[in-house]
DNA sequence: AATGAATGAGCTTTCATTCAT
DNA sequence: TATGAATGAAAGCTCATTCAT
């Protein structure tokens, strides 16, 4: 009997990861990810029953160890300020690991109508609770007005996202820092003048 | 005996406009375009050579009538502030005209790899530079530290763009002042402990 | 603008049926139809949704051709004994014609499981009805047993087409009444010795 | 060490023949016989080289079978209508036992172009040879007028296999005596009117 | 001998493009 | 100019067969 490597599995992931990031859904043929993969046509179809299923696979697959890590990140123990630093370091982090899952967020974001619910979105939706959650909590420390937390969370994932698709690689180590400066305070940065 | 019609041939842009916006490239068949347009699939080739053909003309009217009002506010009188103010309220009005265009610009953007030049790159590149252009005024006042205007305007278009496409319309009026001040502040708001 | 030339559909469905016959749905290719039929494989998708909707359009427009005809037949005048004969010969005269639809009619009719009901069930339906129809009034004019007509008539049906399709072409022109006379008299013939 | 398990054989040819008389040849896969057989697919290629082996060997062992018991019985003792009427119960008899064996035969008899010698055409063959020689003997007792004995077995054959077909079971043990009756007497039933 | 993961030729269907009218 | 029927290349998926274990 021949078992199933799973390695194998894992290299078709890799290989349709980095090609639908490369081109659309619809411009990627399972055969260019078998050959990619090294991997006839057929295995694909043993492992996923549609090109469809392979390609949520793909992006529940990123999305969850993202949120994953994010998560422990989120709750664990400093300043609201300190976690938010931790918080969009690791989004960079994660993003230099697999460029390729930029791309694809972008693209899946705008692929449904709104109402309608799926895997994708919903994993958006728990990405978008963590950080709105975070960001809560700045109001409390009186020193910040977050009237509306939903609209500062789309404003940081906004920048954050642009920032990451077209600034060059490789990225600055202090990215994530300049991230976090300008959405906390601005173009203006921290006002540091006026406190002494 | 008149020649072409020009209403036809803009109803057929508006047309392909509003369905690539609603789905992706390839999932727009020339046949849907036809019927919205309410002219015969034949018509479409009278006046583009290819389906890719009127999908790039499509992306260059709208960019373009985006970017000519946009040169003018810019180039205007006004302290930096305040074309800032009026060049993301344009923004924001335009895509409140054109709603489909935003989704549009999402998918464009990501198409084809970074470093290549077509009419669509050249669009961004110059809303990118008249931009960047602007915020590099800011630095000149003195109240700003613009140390990299690239990375800021990257910052500014992200967070504008991911705010239009997920906050829910109808939009409020003090949107685009929301999106500056958060740019120019950020979280914290305009700092008016330093003001008095 | 160039109309559908109605010989064109028509082509297309002989020429189904032809191969339809000769080899089993699943061996026929939509190529070969396109090709019998000397038109571009897309041409078929314009008149027929899929393949199996060709199949059924076929099997439908055959069997209701012969229907149409047996109707009128089992309905006119004449004693049981004359109509059975013209019903009969209808039948043979419509295989004659129709060569290919005899070896369908067989493997339609082992298709679906029985309970389930079909637009091809439906024809088969039809048919019976009409022919037990028929039998019954053989009961009324007392020189006949029909005890049970449905009996009767799968047994007249399942002899004719058995003979149909394995009797040598050309049919001498007593075949339907043969078929008759055995139906009605059996092996030992009319027993015309035994009435005088 | 042991070889082969015959019953591993047999299971996989009982398992197949329900499969092939429940859909057809091409919508049986492999992996449905390996799993009604419950075998591992690999295993079915050690017994048979190819999907159409199996089914040939199907056909051959189920055919030859019924052809075994039916060559005593028409040679056996008794007068032709004794040994038709033993003949006739043989084969009702065995499709009560191999029910998925009919639809297979039906199937298998439209498959190869008539001419075309094939194991299959040649049980057919045998089969009917067999039964037109037992009619031929009615000729000789004077009391039936056989003057085609191909003519009148196709006709038996025909109305059997229909009536087995679409009759609902469980079938009446007198099944095999009204077809008997039906082909010798037809629908008048035995001329009671003559004997006396 | 037995297994079942892997293979890839072959099939149905779609859709951008052409062209006769 | 305008039409829409016709075209055929290209894509997703299936399944008989192979072969490493």
């Amino acid at each position: 009997m021949r078992t199933t490597d799973p390695a194998r599995v894992q290299r078709i992931i890799d290989s349709a990861t980095k090609l639908f990031a490369q081109r659309h859904y619809h411009e990627v043929r399972m055969d260019d990810i078998a050959a990619q993969a090294e991997v006839a046509k057929g295995t694909l179809y043993l492992h996923f029953k549609t090109k469809e299923d392979l390609y949520l696979a793909l992006i529940l697959t990123g999305g969850s160890r993202l949120l994953e890590r994010l998560q422990e990140q989120v709750h664990g123990p400093g300043t609201p300020e300190e976690r938010l630093q931790v918080f969009v370091a690791e989004v960079v982090r994660f993003f230099e690991c697999y460029p390729y899952f930029l791309e694809l967020v972008q693209r899946v974001e705008g692929m449904q109508p709104v109402g309608e619910d799926s895997p994708l979105r919903a994993n958006r939706a728990r990405f978008f609770k963590l950080l709105t959650g975070l960001l809560a909590e700045f109001q409390g420390s009186g020193r910040y007005q977050v009237s509306d937390p939903g609209l500062a969370a789309l404003a940081l994932m906004g920048m954050t996202k642009e920032i990451l698709r077209f600034q060059p690689r490789p990225w600055s180590d202090c990215l994530a820092g300049w991230i976090v400066r300008q959405f906390l305070h601005g173009l203006r940065g921290p006002c540091a003048s006026s406190s002494s």
